[in-house]
DNA sequence: CACAATATGTGCGATATATGAACAAATGTC
DNA sequence: GACATTTGTTCATATATCGCACATATTGTG
């Protein structure tokens, strides 16, 4: 791509909408800035097309962006086939087991979830379509990571901030790769609290009909009432199922 | 704002963005450009730049849009604290009533889902946050455009495009009108089948701490085991026992 | 209340981008 | 397989944007 291909305006505002997160609903043109790292003219400028656009609101002080702004993230969800095929199987699927079922898929070191059918809560996070969770320490992220080839994974693990969210959350790298070449082995994942403390979670990867993985599936139970030992036991077959019925109906 | 403070390029870049959508999920630069009245070779710099940013992949032919443009939506979602908020209230609300809830505010002419409890599922089409339906045959829909004044409520309506999408979808301005002002006077909105064939739903508005209406939640159910006389009858108060309790959370 | 510190607004030269026409390549049609 | 049509790419140039430096406004503090 030669450099004349590349609109510097459009990427400078694109980043200045993912400067808007979770602890910074509200930000003033100075923070967008040095959030941005951008100008703050420039900063500036985004921030005012943004708003002329209805994309934000600007009360002369602070921006925050408006619903309108649903718009973009929906054009992906609802213009991928992914999502609309595996949501019914979702639901099915949650409904028979009586626990959250979910699907997703790898952006950059984290997972994305892309459909959800979601029985009573366990998690004091809110996980919807376009919720992220680091990938090393997810049911769905150990299978795709698993899916890849091995130094891929293994730069992936080098470039994500390996916290511990539980004392079990697994952070070395080389236990993860380990751990990797078991998931590809038996082919699905089990996650014992090591991302919160009573939740377990097992998942299968999602092949298409020329046999690659495009996305993963997973079911989440608490840990009181389904310790992990059983995770595999009750929900893997169920699971594999709606794996198998996938398969031919993606491409 | 002066002209120079509107970053064209920027705005061009999320017309293509938008562009993309249920039944043109993949496209190449003329479509691109025909959909936004973009020039061809504007469309072209738009495209390569998601590509190259990584929020679509280019296979030489059709653009298609990668997870990564969900950041976008989701800035909004985790940004903004009434989805936060209001999130666990319809999880109880749906598991009590065995329904779907859901919240939306309005965007247009149109109600955005902002959160969203599902039960087994009923409607054909998978509603999640920032799924959007037409204000005017929806129940949140109703709701929020009673909560607006006349004349506004009035002009979205002469902008919207109201077509029936079922023999019972009213569709007639002056109807709508007095509809409103019925919805107005009772605090509630039922709609009986009148978006898709075997579904009623009500609502009710979501007002913050200072009265001002922020958002609607509504209730969803099978005509066939819920009557749409009954629907006030069953879900109203459980629907302002949760607005009475949010009320104070909210500003 | 005055001063400092921080944040926002603006004009301008240098630089980057959009435009539309012209060309090349691919695609569809007969 | 030749023609017509659509699509993608390139280029020169007119136009718009960027980032800097400075001006102004707002906020916080002793």
């Amino acid at each position: 791509m030669r450099e004349t291909d590349f609109v510097s305006g459009f990427a400078r505002g694109l980043k200045v909408i993912e400067a808007f997160g979770e602890t910074t609903p509200r930000l003033a043109i100075a923070d967008v800035a040095k959030a941005t790292g951008l100008d703050r003219a420039t900063a500036r400028r985004c921030l005012l097309t943004l708003a002329e656009l209805g994309y934000a609101d600007y009360d002369g002080k602070f921006f925050v962006l408006t619903p309108k702004i649903l718009r973009l993230g929906h054009a992906y969800l609802s213009a991928t086939p992914l999502p609309h095929i595996v949501q019914p199987f979702l639901d099915k699927l949650a409904e028979e087991v009586h626990q959250s079922a979910s699907a997703s898929v790898l952006d950059g070191t984290e997972v994305v979830y892309i459909a959800r059918a979601s029985q009573k809560r366990v998690m004091s996070i809110n996980l919807m379509p376009g919720s992220r969770l680091p990938a090393y320490c997810a049911s769905m992220g150990r299978v795709l990571l698993a899916a890849m080839p091995e130094d891929e994974a293994r730069a992936l693990l080098k470039q994500t901030n390996l916290r511990s969210f539980t004392p079990r959350t697994l952070t070395d790298p080389a236990g993860l790769m380990e751990e990797l070449a078991r998931v590809r082995e038996e082919g699905f994942a089990v996650i014992d609290q090591e991302l919160e403390l009573g939740l377990c979670s097992i998942a299968v990867p999602l092949e298409n009909d020329r046999g690659r993985v495009v996305a993963a599936i997973n079911i989440g139970a608490p840990a009181a009432s389904v310790p992990a030992a059983e995770m595999a036991e009750r929900y893997l077959e169920p699971l594999k199922g709606v794996a198998r019925l996938l398969k031919s109906l993606l491409r």
